[in-house]
DNA sequence: GGTGAGCGC
């Protein structure tokens, strides 16, 4: 008996570390940052910014590099002030090809300090309510 | 160094 309650009780402990872990991790950080991928490797900030900022305010543009090559790994973010700049962005620019690569643009997730991004795999699996 | 889905220091 004890055994068994002493399991059901570890159980529903990792569980809800998990679902814990899921939701926060699942969650975007804010809906005015954009996560962009499928950038070509010759696109920099600035390209970026351009092709960005025609459609709201940009607060902010920052491609992430390989430290050793320092080549870009393909991916950014872009930071806009307003929230409908950055779905109307989002809905025009996803998909669009820039410098021959067609753009994967959705919402950034939020950085956990000190541990890496979490990227949620099970996206059916989310709670409606 | 070539690479092509992805979530940053």
């Amino acid at each position: 008996m004890v055994p068994i309650l002493s399991s059901l009780k570890f159980v529903r402990v990792h569980t809800s570390l998990l679902q814990h872990l899921r939701f926060f991790c699942s969650q975007p950080a804010s809906n005015s940052k954009l996560f962009v991928a499928g950038l070509s490797w010759s696109v920099d900030d600035r390209s970026l910014l351009d092709a960005f900022s025609s459609f709201g305010d940009v607060t902010e543009v920052s491609i992430m590099y390989d430290k050793n090559s320092g080549r870009s790994r393909g991916f950014g973010f872009v930071q806009f002030s307003n929230e409908d700049d950055a779905k109307y962005a989002k809905d025009v620019l996803d998909g669009k090809v820039l410098l021959g690569r067609p753009l994967r643009i959705s919402y950034a997730l939020e950085r956990v300090r000190g541990a890496p991004v979490v990227v949620p795999r099970i996206s059916s699996a989310e709670p409606k309510d």
